[in-house]
DNA sequence: GGAGATCCATACGGCATCGTATGGTTGGGG
DNA sequence: CCCCAACCATACGATGCCGTATGGATCTCC
């Protein structure tokens, strides 16, 4: 993980604009959008604030562009890529696995919504929610359940996913008891998804 | 120390080190532990920092001592409240209604998670949060569940908790559309507690 | 009504960070 | 070979906060 502040045979290593900002989304996913600073990022790249103000034009801008960067991802997220899937309640399932599976993901969002109410992170933030939140809804409607209904249990699948992720942080070693994350998600679904007309196995995505 | 308060209708207020701990727990509601500055929040109160450090040793006490003060009110809220309730699934879904109902005290959670990176307010968090984990957790098995599922399914109702309350921050228009709070909780107390232990499943619960 | 305690204002030095200004180094095209 | 542009270092002033020092004001009690 520690890079030698110089690079061993290489001439200059010329960071990139991307660069300051995988560093920091690196920062935001360990502490926060509020330690995203310029100079100890600089520190931690091996170079000065020198540097930085040549590729963004204040701190604000570094900020700016590291959630862009993560929403332009969240494009290729499990919202979007299982969107396809016809049938709700498949799509509901498989987009609940894989979103608790992406460990990685669930963190940053984590992080991200310990900062909500940074004004910077806000829009970012309620924009990627109201669209997964919507997904749920349109799938749990399309399963049959009224409108208020739908509302309802979407929210607490989504509440609950927020939540897994919010405790992970706060409590890792307790989380991390559950060992079976496949069942956890299981019970989840199962809970709050109607019934299922009848058991009809496999159908695999594409 | 300090000496009880004299409302006398002098031009001097004369505040105490509650009233800064009520003003730190009013601006981690609001804004989180780090915008807990000495400076900006005597400003707040109309007085300078030469008040507070008379009342503490210094910002860190103030941060402690409003973390004591939440903890200390978690021994009046709902797990202790309605801890001697005999029977677990009537505890857990009183618990739970309750909870949900104590807006500000969830929103107050939401925002120490929010800061549970925080060296100074994870330990605080960590220990209310496995508290209420536990109690879940005694109340599921108490109900016949095996340890593992009863880990899996308090986990979740603790999740859905936290989440809502997260999420509640991030998007609250979105989170207001669900406006039956208590179908809500319904609808996640009745998904995840197991099925009343009648012999005839022909008994609707109330 | 004076001594001590309580509570607060003011002033100061120190630290971390922001943003700017400016100069140095390097590589590639004319 | 030289010069320009990309990239970075260094130095500087400005700001906001922390914590200390010290004195002033008010209250208490004898």
């Amino acid at each position: 993980m520690s890079q030698s502040p110089k690079r061993s045979a290489g001439p200059a290593p010329a960071l990139s604009a991307q660069d300051w900002v995988r560093a920091a989304l690196r920062l935001i996913a360990r502490e926060g959008v509020a330690a995203v600073a310029v100079e100890p990022l600089a520190r931690e790249l091996g170079v000065t604030k020198g540097s930085f103000y040549w590729h963004f034009a204040n701190r604000d801008a570094l900020i700016q562009a590291a959630l862009a960067a993560w929403e332009a991802d969240q494009g290729r997220d499990v919202v979007i890529r299982y969107e396809g899937i016809a049938d709700s309640r498949k799509r509901l399932r498989v987009i609940m696995f894989a979103a608790f599976e992406d460990q990685e993901n669930g963190r940053l969002f984590a992080a991200l919504s310990a900062s909500s109410e940074d004004p910077r992170v806000n829009p970012y933030l309620a924009r990627a929610s109201e669209q997964r939140l919507a997904l749920g809804i349109r799938s749990l409607t399309a399963l049959g359940l009224p409108e208020e209904e739908a509302r309802r249990k979407a929210l607490a699948l989504y509440a609950a996913y927020a939540g897994y992720f919010q405790l992970q942080r706060a409590m890792p070693e307790a989380v991390a008891r559950v060992t079976d994350l496949s069942a956890f998600v299981r019970d989840l679904v199962d809970a709050l998804l109607p019934d299922d007309p009848a058991p009809e196995p496999s159908t695999p995505p594409a």
